[in-house]
DNA sequence: TATATTTTCAATCAAGTGCTTGAGTGAAAG
DNA sequence: CTTTCACTCAAGCACTTGATTGAAAATATA
């Protein structure tokens, strides 16, 4: 058996076109998400931004709720693929990582900044939902563990002050890059994020450099 | 005249009990948006939840559009009513004015986070909504002159680096806010504001004390 | 080929959705 | 007593929403 999940998204058998269509109706519901909000989502829209009927729509999730499951998933994916370990160009140090996953959401931020838009609905979303709610805790607990990793490193070879706790300077780090993306999004406030990266990790650095930055 | 907006909320005059019954719609309409988001707004369960008809919500309000510019101008108001300058117990210096800044987020934060939730949520409707858009500006403009405000007085007293930017420092201190807040809210993560101010604070300070976290 | 399965669609439904209508209410002003 | 006023409501209008149906078309399988 194959019920790996008590709901199954669908009744229909896995098959190259199969999948596609799915895969082209996610993509189209993220994307009037990242448009409208949840707010503004209509599967009707959905299906016919796809060129389907809506029983089309329905023939492959059974619901409205499945397809924004679907959609979850899709964010996660494409936020754990970014996040994922860089094509590593040589051995990098801590300070190069941390440097390195600022380079890798500023690109984000800029490429697809749809992302931490449907991000943050996820995010306002996992107060009733659970599912998400779980699903959100996930994503924030892998991202903590790397950057912590990254921390507990910098201070095994020495780069940061020994007071420097790895939970908590990545707890800040993920919030601040949070609250810095929630400003860009609502055009509020442009960031440089080099500087935000080098002012950052200075804070931490072992010995206080003095008119470094 | 005093026309002093084009688009007017409603056709009614103002007498005491209809600012009354405006109010408390405002505030139903707050509540239910932070509960359940904009997604889940109807003015049915506004009006039903104050107990009156439909057709006395839509006599105070013109459209859904208008209440929701209410809801905007009360939470503005909230927001504003607690940034305001502290009952000034004795005169503070800079550090104990950003300590200050701190806690009364915290304290709102714990008494109140709904307003966070309804702030983001408002943050995601900045995007379509350039009514929302401009006043969010204005309140985040509003917070940041204050915070820089903060971080120059202090730079005058020499109590932080020189190479301190009061905007950036701002910048960052926003961010981390509306961050640490969005965390907190997803109940993604519990924070210790008291140790998070102290360290955010202390990355700023002019000589650099060792030993002293 | 014939048979079964998968995929698509037009048409439809019940339950909402924001908003309006027209008829009132009691209190104050004339 | 009549008129005016701010205010309230039951009823319902026009439209939208997520979801379903039954029958075709497309595709695969025997």
């Amino acid at each position: 058996m194959d019920d790996t999940q008590p709901k199954e998204e669908a009744a229909h058998r896995s098959t190259e076109r199969g999948d596609e269509r799915r895969q082209s109706l996610v993509l189209a519901a993220y994307q009037i998400i990242a448009k409208k909000g949840f707010e503004g989502l209509r599967v009707r829209e959905v299906a016919a931004r796809i060129g389907v009927n809506i029983a089309t729509l329905h023939y492959y999730f059974n619901s409205k709720e499945d397809l924004i499951r679907g959609v979850v998933e899709y964010l996660l994916h494409q936020f754990i693929t970014v996040e994922a370990p860089l094509p590593a160009e040589g051995v990098q140090n801590a300070l190069q990582k941390l440097h390195q996953s600022f380079a890798d959401l500023q690109y984000q931020l800029q490429v697809a900044p749809e992302m931490f838009v449907v991000l943050t609905e996820l995010h306002l979303r996992s107060q009733r939902d659970p599912a998400i709610q779980s699903m959100l805790t996930a994503l924030n607990d892998g991202w903590q563990m790397h950057i912590e990793e990254i921390y507990r490193e910098g201070l095994q070879q020495q780069l940061f002050r020994p007071d420097v706790d790895p939970h908590r300077a990545a707890s800040w780090l993920i919030a601040l890059i949070k609250g810095l993306s929630l400003q860009v999004v609502s055009n509020l406030e442009h960031f440089d994020f080099n500087l935000i990266a080098t002012e950052f990790i200075a804070g931490f650095l072992n010995p206080p450099t003095k008119g470094e930055l």
